[in-house]
DNA sequence: ACAATGTTGTTCAGTGTTCAACTACTAGCG
DNA sequence: CGCTAGTAGTTGAACACTGAACAACATTGT
């Protein structure tokens, strides 16, 4: 608590960038998504989820935990999802507590509708203003700080060349 | 419309990563200023905008475009620090239809107060796990994304050595 | 078998955000 | 001057999110 590491101007300069910039980015994906396709990001993330998962179909805490949510959030989610006629849950045979959500295939219509404009839109803000090899260092960037963050959600780290073992592992 | 450019495995992995990141930073920003400061991030930068300026105060509009907020939003956000006695209105003598919202002592103390553990956690999450390297070129992402998005919020770009003009502009 | 502990998913109340409508004013132009 | 158009700021209704509390079930250990 003694001593806070303030940031020196560079720094401030780095994180105001990076917060207009991810504003910027999220708010305009949320606005594109909520006008073209009726749904908030978030959701379009879950069906997302769903429509990649075996049988399309998930336990309810992985479809957070893969989503990056919380559980609350995505409970009120699916409630929303299952009114439109997207998701729809099952119980869960494995588990008693558990609860399945399905993509429906309105649902996986929907998505396939809403996924061109939304990959245009993150075309458009993210990939085009940058060189290919900036866009490649951002990758190891945004996943160094995944890692630090939500170690759960981090792919894992890329397989370098490594000082070799002995092999007599016991 | 007609065909759209798809993101590739690597893109993919890169936007998932950098949406990943984004969020983990941003949730766990706003958890921490709520627990430990009372405000959100947004109602946080508010502050800070506001302390910065010439009188701690600034119009209305021009607040909002600083924090990167919409009108709407800003508006609501003083009438909730208004609540708390952070900040306070005052009409603006200049424009009839104007108003300043000006930062109280309250809000600079609870400010001053807030600061240490807000950055704390910006350098425990995004700073600390990247390279003094990788801090710059986030930098250069940024801006760049930034000035592509919302040219009205970027720093100009970098002073860099250009081609010598003739001197003879007219 | 039983108690203690952990997990799953939902719900509630409180709060924040969005969009569109609205009022009040200013500015430009004939 | 009077008209039109634009801007500043607020509001309300619909919606989304949060943390905490809860019920139901699973797991562990004895």
């Amino acid at each position: 608590m003694a001593d806070t590491r303030w940031l020196d101007a560079e720094e401030q300069a780095t994180w105001r960038a990076f917060l207009g910039a991810s504003r910027a980015i999220f708010e305009e994906l949320d606005r594109q998504l909520l006008r073209d396709a009726g749904m908030p990001l978030t959701y379009y993330e879950v069906l997302v989820r769903l429509s990649e998962a075996e049988g399309r179909q998930l336990r309810m805490h992985e479809l957070a935990r893969l989503s990056g949510t919380s559980r609350s959030r995505l409970s009120h989610a699916v409630t929303r999802l299952e009114e439109q006629g997207w998701v729809a849950r099952r119980d869960c045979p494995e588990d008693g507590r558990g609860a399945y959500a399905t993509l429906t295939e309105d649902g996986f219509e929907a998505l396939r509708e809403a996924a061109p404009g939304h990959v245009e839109a993150v075309r458009t803000l993210l990939f085009d203003p940058l060189t290919a090899e900036q866009v490649a260092t951002l990758g190891t960037i945004s996943e160094q700080v995944l890692r630090a963050a939500r170690p759960d959600l981090a792919p894992p780290p890329p397989a370098r060349p490594r000082p070799p073992t002995t092999g007599t592992t016991g």
